[in-house]
RNA sequence: UUAGUGCGAAAAGUGGUCGCGUAUGCAUUAUGGGAUUCACACUUGGUGAAUUUUAGCAUAUGAGGAAAGUCCGGGCUUCGCAGGGCAGGAUGCCGGAUAACGUCCGGUGGAGGCAACUCUAAGGAAAGUGCAACAGAAAGUAUACUACCAUAUGUAUAUAUGGAAAAGGUGAAAUGGCAGUGUAAGAGACUACCGCUUAUCUGGUAACAGGUAAGGCAUUGUAAACCCCAUCCGAAGCAACUCAAAUAUGGGUAGAUACGGCGGCCCGUCGUUACUCAUGGUAUGAGGCUUAAGACAAUUGGCGACAGUUGUAACAGAUAGAUGAUCACUCUAGACAGAACCCGGCUUACUUCGCGCUAAGUUU
RNA sequence: GCAGAAGUACUCAAGUGGCUGAAGAGGUGCCCCUGCUAAGGGUAUAGGCCGGGUGACCGGUGCGAGGGUUCAAAUCCCUCCUUCUGCG
């Protein structure tokens, strides 16, 4: 990804959670803080109630793969944290890709 | 064909586009990629040159049979260590395999199944201690409620004394079983068969099996109760541990009344520098990290687990954690499920296929 | 990744082989108190699930699930499931 890195500490996750800035759709939850660099940082949170460590690890595969391609969509200068709710285990990357762009467009953090 | 039982194999495939980790190579002052223009051959597209822009580009390779549960065993690392014992824990028919095991293989006994076959914590209760509720006469030193027999009293019922432990009843369990002899009634009191105990013989490495003789039945169950006997075990775990080590702490040297705050200014007061050494080992980085008691094939030995020899290919190694997305085609339409130091097992989850064997039915 | 603990009525829980037919507390039901409610006091039955009975009640099963040892298991042993905790 050429703008953006993994959000990575705890307490930068904390700081996200803190601001209480949330969308939420079927899916998916989305927080977002500006963090006042040039680049985005993407942080993906999956609980062990939406399934086992393959669904868990697919389901973040499919919300970085979508970030990836629509990523010169999106502002720059911000922290995302992306919640996945239990009702997406069964999800194609169709519905996936839609979920999170649907999410942005309600927060108003991209640019076209 | 149906039902069952044992063993083995695989874990969708092919291609295009975009994307991720690792290794190697080439680059990081024009090598590579992108874009534009021109030339060449020309169906998409490819090759070469120039300009411009960018920091990467190319090749190879990349989750499992259970990667899971963490139930056992071992390697490895650190700590401790002259040697031994106690405590604690584990295992427990016999023989073997193995680095080791609670695993595996081959046997023995027992249990289940018509059978193929499967299961089996299977040492010791005459070393000692504990426990056995309720019921029952009596639960371990045995004992006598009903009922039986004899004698005495008595018409009889019944009462007292004695005999005996077969029948009834209780219980999970009642002091060998069953038949006969015997007797007042009975009893291993005696006899045959079976069981048990002891001694002994034969076979087997052994567990054990088979036979002979004697005893005359004592010696209930429980050790997944304490315990006894035999064998084994030091503790913790890659978040182990090793190396480098910012900051910090302490010391030394240099520097200067320099700079900043308080203040109108001076005095005063507070704070601030650079280099170097030591302590300690935090943030962080690197190692540990993948070639190993390894896999596959052939062959030799062995009933087998397995062992020996030869050959072959030798590439996951992430660190908030890499395998994905999408399009097309094919089929049987794809279950359970994701490495985290590494191996050997066990257990649990689960899809499909193949082979052998057993029973019943049908056909020839 | 590694190491450890727990699971019993609706809730908190006692119970370490046998009168558990499951103690105790909270909660629930009824009554008193009050003009009404809360608080307080008194009292009673059942305690989950299945089946039978008009009913009182009766039978079976049940201590996370499934096996085993034992005459007998919430308790002892084994294998799973769920929840929680610690280690940077």
């Amino acid at each position: 990804m050429k703008f953006s890195e993994s959000l990575k500490k705890t307490s930068d996750f904390q700081t996200v959670y803190k601001k209480r800035k949330s969308k939420a759709n079927k899916y998916l939850i989305m927080y977002v803080h500006k963090n006042g660099l040039n680049i985005n940082r993407l942080g993906i949170s999956c609980s062990k109630k939406v399934g086992n460590s393959v669904v868990r690890h697919r389901m973040a595969r499919l919300i970085r793969e979508s970030y990836r391609l629509h990523e010169e969509y999106f502002n720059t200068g911000l922290d995302m944290v992306v919640v996945v709710r239990p009702s997406a285990k069964d999800i194609d990357y169709h519905k996936m890709s839609s979920a999170l762009m649907h999410l942005s467009n309600l927060h108003h953090i991209t640019c076209k």
